[in-house]
DNA sequence: CTGTTAGCGCCTTCAC
DNA sequence: GTGAAGGCGCTAACAG
């Protein structure tokens, strides 16, 4: 099948190459009845711009890149629907990497992105806390550039966060109006900023309310986790954990499998998780939600105002979290 | 600051375009101490080349797309990476659609890609059983194409599926084994060769074994098929439930709650899934879950092989799909 | 209103 | 071993 370009639709036409371009792009220089024999004929032969050609010629490419450390997980799956329902609604293409938490992929990506292949690139940092040299080549460069959820605090750029203090000062308050008194929340010690603020927000609302600073902070081990856990739970008897991640809200969940503690009636639990199928255990857990699609989105938006030169008067944006009930779990 | 493209590391070193370009790529006719310069300048300054302008010129453009339903889903989570670890390493690029199931979108998102944009497409089809005639526009252009998971029956293309027959009678007998004689199989009357396919391998293996025939088929409708397993559990008082699909598990799991039976105890429930938190619920579930990452990766290895030109021997590869057993559910 | 021309950045014949 | 020139498909400035 021949190939269907410009140059074929001009020939067919007995019309000249730039005639034919302008026609399709609807210039007000063109007689309407050229357009529509133009238009006719293109859709006829369903001819489509080459993008590269196009990309090449105008150095813009109505393509975006998002650099994710992992995909297979409920957060960053629903942040990518956010990103491609906006994304697809502007014309946009996304090119989508993964740096399975590697900082090497993710600075080979970031290098190989350095030459137009995209507009603008939406990132979710993996190795917070290790060397930004190549995020700061990369803001060198002028390459519109969003971060979300995990983002360098050491740099001044755009980024969509979560309301991690806000959140979790809510969700401890959440407990003590239902009476709980001795609070565990169950952290990690790893550098991350994220963490930071959760335990902030719980102690904030802890110290607001008179109530015993309890914080357990758990290792990146499985195991060792568990058993902390368990400890904890013999030793102090709280009447309630606050997991500031999923996993670890997991690992109290067997705990008290393994104790004997009915939820949330001995116990109660609740965690910072994306998993939609916290709703699926049984005891559902409450949660405290991060709106994957809405951070997805809103940092799309952020990064157009960027591609198409805009101002931008936040360049932080929180998205609240919601603190979602189960029914069994509720208080009330 | 200033743009470095092959024009300029020429300028700064004295040389033709063309001879950095050789250079660069690693020419035979071009002196090692040209080579060696050329290489130092282009590393010193981050030399990127546009990747548009190669596209252009080699008509290959080291990206393919990938077409899907969507994303917030567990299985194709899987498949994505599955495809971008094998894309990645063959220094290739993943632009990622999703239709949300829309054949409208699909078709818009395939006409998109038919003008060079990708040298292939990865995909796994919406509303299977619509019209095809899009997909058959895209044949006619030759341009390399894998279908993978959904697939449309009527098409001889390269595809990637499930073995669900072979897979489903394994399950099935996996419950005869384990001494269940009136084992319902919970399946969705909707169209679709896919629910068909599990069907056929549910009733091969009851055949096998004498047993009686149970199928149970239900709706869309949420409600509806809650109560259509609750009169069916009720009256038949089946000692298996073999689930065609994760949500109707997942109505059967709940049912069972309020009918206060145990499972595995008092009836096993066993169920197509690839909820990775189906180990979650408590009592965990008993699964056939698809090998996505595999599916993605050999959908992307068979469109590697297409996209260089190499014959394919066999059009249709199937996955095995893995008999999941929780711990809790076994019945050793 | 339409055509001619000159690139976008890169690769590749063809010449020397 | 190196350089000059043409063109991938498209757009836009400059002519008529």
């Amino acid at each position: 099948m021949e190939k269907v370009d410009i140059k074929r639709l001009a020939r067919e036409l007995n019309l000249s190459i730039s005639t034919v371009s302008r026609a399709l792009r609807d210039s007000h220089e063109i007689s309407d009845s050229t357009k529509k024999k133009v238009f006719e004929l293109a859709r006829q032969l369903n001819y489509q711009p080459n993008p590269h050609a196009s990309s090449l010629r105008e150095q813009r490419t109505k393509t975006i890149a998002l650099i994710i450390p992992e995909v297979a997980n409920n957060f960053f799956s629903l942040v990518i629907d956010g990103i491609e329902s906006i994304a697809a609604e502007k014309g946009f293409h996304v090119l989508i990497y993964l740096t399975h938490e590697k900082t090497e992929k993710e600075v080979e990506f970031v290098r190989q992105l350095s030459n137009g292949r995209v507009d603008g690139i939406l990132m979710s940092v993996s190795g917070l806390g290790q060397s930004i040299t190549h995020l700061e080549d990369l803001m060198q460069k002028n390459i519109p550039l969003v971060f979300f959820d995990r983002t360098p605090d050491e740099l001044d750029v755009p980024k969509i966060i979560t309301d991690d203090r806000d959140s979790s000062f809510r969700a401890t308050e959440h407990l003590i109006q239902c009476g709980c008194k001795k609070i565990v929340h169950v952290s990690i010690l790893r550098q991350m900023s994220i963490s930071d603020k959760r335990k902030q927000g719980y102690l904030d609302a802890i110290n607001k309310h008179g109530l015993p600073e309890m914080v357990l902070d758990c290792s990146i081990d499985e195991e060792e986790t568990y058993q902390l856990i368990k400890t904890c739970i013999r030793e102090q008897k709280p009447d309630a954990l606050f997991a500031s991640l999923e996993r670890l809200a997991i690992a109290a969940y067997y705990v008290c499998g393994e104790l004997g503690l009915n939820i949330p009636g001995d116990l109660k639990v609740l965690s910072f998780s994306n998993l939609q199928t916290a709703s699926l255990l049984n005891p559902p857990l409450t949660t405290v939600t991060q709106s994957a699609f809405d951070m997805g989105a809103a940092a799309t938006k952020q990064l157009f105002r960027l591609i198409k030169g805009q101002e931008i008067d936040e360049r932080t944006i929180t998205i609240r979290a919601d603190l979602i009930r189960r029914k069994s779990t509720s208080c009330d």
